[in-house]
DNA sequence: ACCTGAACACCGTTCAAGT
DNA sequence: ACCTGAACACCGTTCAAGT
């Protein structure tokens, strides 16, 4: 995609020839610009044009103020990120630990999370790795499935390791979600890859979702693997609590 | 007292069973030098100082050419960052399928593939969701990932799917192992998650990185998961097939 | 063929001026 | 207190002009 020449103005001038009422500098009788607008306005550029849609510049826009007139609310960029990662996270459920066996319980959860931020794909590789502690809806989901795991007879010093585990696969299936659909396709070495093309060839053919498929074939197996080190006499079946 | 012209890149030319990348006589090798010149140039930058100081003007410094001059030789900055997939994944080992078995084979496989990006943790993002047509190398590695699968008696129709579904705990590890080790600090929250700051707690003393201890734990409990999909009789409740 | 330097349309952010 | 608009130091990219 690349940068259009000139004719955006034109579009934009186009709504508005007769300028409606332009704000005037000044404090505006009531309060234009909030926390949770400037997030939600974020977030839904983000939904709507990806990633690379939120600017500063985009967000005003949508809000109807000059982009300098966020930095009355938010201190940067960064911080604003991170108002989104909360409104995000505040949409993952983790209440199936009360009712749900380990097993059923960490595939639901696993499930929302991953989900979540496959809407809101283009955010993963920036709140991965966001610090946590401005965000007391990520530390209290941290705390609902650690307790469900202790609960489950989890070894207490293999629980962040094991929730560690289960955020990268969520977190790369969920990357891979963004990936575009063809990003398999050999292109010009088409046909030098016999097994891996044919492999291919049948996945297309299943009709499946390729990022889904792995999605919950990986969770599963990872599920499973993670439950079995907990019982060396390894049934699969709830044999805990 | 930069430009290193070791012949560090011939590994690029190692395995050549896709003769898609010969390089023709007559048209000299100019360009191509130039290219890897740039790529490694590239490459450097980001292992010195992040994916952020990945910049046109940056690469050009470092070769001391102005920064228009590098579009003589390179379309955009996407393309710039296709060679540097091509260099990186030249780096991934996949021989091990021909001498171990699956289960160690794929362990190898994904142990060298997070350990190449993990030195290279800025880039993830970007390479994660990049077509694999332009990079030979990595076509390559998914043959040697597919023909192991299909030897060991991987169902063919599942094998893109479990390839996904490693490569996005990969990635997702990869990409937890480039955030703060005090991501998980609770900051002013803390006192109010009894199990989840105990668990954190041990998990500190037990002087383990965090990071790599989740990834081999959830990469056996992922490829055992996996393998034992495979048969039948394996005790798994696989009703399929 | 391949470089320079000016130019363009962006970015995030700061700040004085206005109400 | 909270907005506007100008300004700053950046981006990636294009292009005419030089050799």
């Amino acid at each position: 995609m690349k940068q259009s020449t000139s004719g955006d103005e034109n579009r934009m001038a186009g709504t508005t020839q007769v300028p409606a009422e332009r704000r005037r500098a000044g404090r505006p009788k009531g309060t234009v610009l909030q926390r949770e607008k400037i997030a939600a306005a974020a977030l839904e550029l983000v939904g709507a044009h990806g990633y690379e849609a939120l600017t500063m510049s985009a967000v005003a826009r949508e809000l109807s103020v000059s982009p300098s007139a966020l930095y009355n609310h938010v201190e940067s960029k960064q911080q604003l990120l991170q108002w989104i990662q909360e409104l995000v996270m505040a949409r993952v459920e983790s209440d199936a630990f009360h009712t749900l066996d380990i097993g059923a319980a960490l595939r639901a959860w696993a499930t929302s999370y991953r989900n979540v931020f496959a809407a809101h794909s283009p955010l993963i590789p920036v709140i991965a790795i966001l610090p946590v502690a401005g965000s007391p809806n990520t530390l209290l989901m941290y705390e609902e499935v650690a307790a469900g795991m202790d609960r489950a007879g989890w070894p207490r010093a293999d629980i962040v390791s094991s929730i560690v585990a289960l955020e990268s696969f969520i977190f790369g299936s969920a990357l891979d979600a963004t990936a575009p659909l063809d990003i398999f396709d050999p292109g010009p070495h088409s046909g030098s890859l016999p097994v891996f093309e044919d492999a291919l060839r049948l996945q297309r053919e299943s009709g499946k979702s390729s990022a889904d498929d792995a999605f919950f074939i990986g969770l599963e197996a990872l599920v499973n693997g993670l439950i079995s080190r907990l019982s060396p006499v390894g049934g699969l079946g709830s044999t805990h609590n």
